[in-house]
DNA sequence: TTGTATGCAAATAATTTGCACCAAA
DNA sequence: TTTGGTGCAAATTATTTGCATACAA
């Protein structure tokens, strides 16, 4: 998948994401394998929004020191989101994770054309989430928006490629 | 798919969503067949929320009059977005289509418990949205909002479970 | 008649599961 | 030693596709 980098500040932690999951593994007597840490150290350097797919590519292949099979993959991408480390979503029908540990809750939009995700954080948006919860007497988790729609940049290429057409 | 009913009044149209259809088809010349008709007139009386799967489920079974084939089906919930007569997002893994044509635009509460859906309107999260997007020179095309948590009716039941459990 | 639409069976694609073996604690 | 973890292969699930046949215009 192609996705695209954050642009929100980090929020002050206490405590490393490899450290955060350490504590969670252990709070639930769950165990610090090679696989778990090699993951944590990879999502947690190089990604923000990716999905399983994107992820594997990255890593090393079958045969390579530090290989992870694709199962642990997803289960391990699973126990990072119970873990809250990363959120995930849906999007154009496979699962988008994002860090969730460390950043700002934020929402997105989303470019059509070129897939990219862009974050925006509203204040606004969650008073009026947690207005219209209070009127339907709805406890609130969580909420979910995206804006879809064409980005700046491709909307630029599409008036050039508009104006080629006419020559 | 257990999905609830919406709750919105409906907007005025000048067509109903048959004959609505039957335009669409004629301004694309394709082609007016029994499976098509048939769908319509089902998914426009029946459901409100509903999935592939609980369409299929309510319709006729092999052998009997009016069977449509389960691809013909997605063939035909496809047409019908494209249509305008549904829109259609994600929801735990799956597509869910409502009524578009002839409702207003509108976002969702879902309850995780239950997994009912709950619609409301909201002027302010459309300027919101556009704010937003304006802010980014983004162009909205358009947007999916779903607040999930827990319904009154649910965190009744939780309360009332819990207060047994005491006994 | 002529190109669409449909049904069937099979293919996809993303994700999950069963199970034997491996390894933290 | 004990219980959870991993890899492998196979299963699942929702949805899509190839293709021969049927049918609307």
């Amino acid at each position: 998948m192609d996705v695209a980098e954050g642009s929100l500040e980090r929020v002050p932690v206490a405590l490393s994401p490899e450290k955060r999951f350490e504590e969670y593994l252990q709070s639930r007597s769950l165990r610090q394998t090679g696989q778990r840490r090699f993951l944590v150290e990879q999502v947690f350097s190089t990604h923000e929004h990716f999905d399983a797919d994107s992820l594997i590519d990255q890593l090393p292949r079958k045969g390579e020191p530090n290989y992870v099979s694709r199962p642990t993959v997803y289960r391990t991408l699973k126990e990072f989101v119970d873990a809250g480390l990363l959120r995930s979503f849906q999007l154009d029908g496979r699962t988008v994770y994002e860090h969730d540990y460390g950043y700002p809750q934020h929402d997105h939009l989303y470019c059509t054309k070129c897939r990219k995700l862009t974050e925006f954080r509203s204040e606004e948006l969650l008073r009026l989430r947690d207005e219209v919860a209070a009127e339907h007497n709805f406890r609130v988790a969580s909420h979910r928006l995206i804006i879809q729609g064409v980005c700046q940049a491709c909307s630029r290429k599409r008036r050039k490629k508009r104006k080629q057409d006419l020559i």
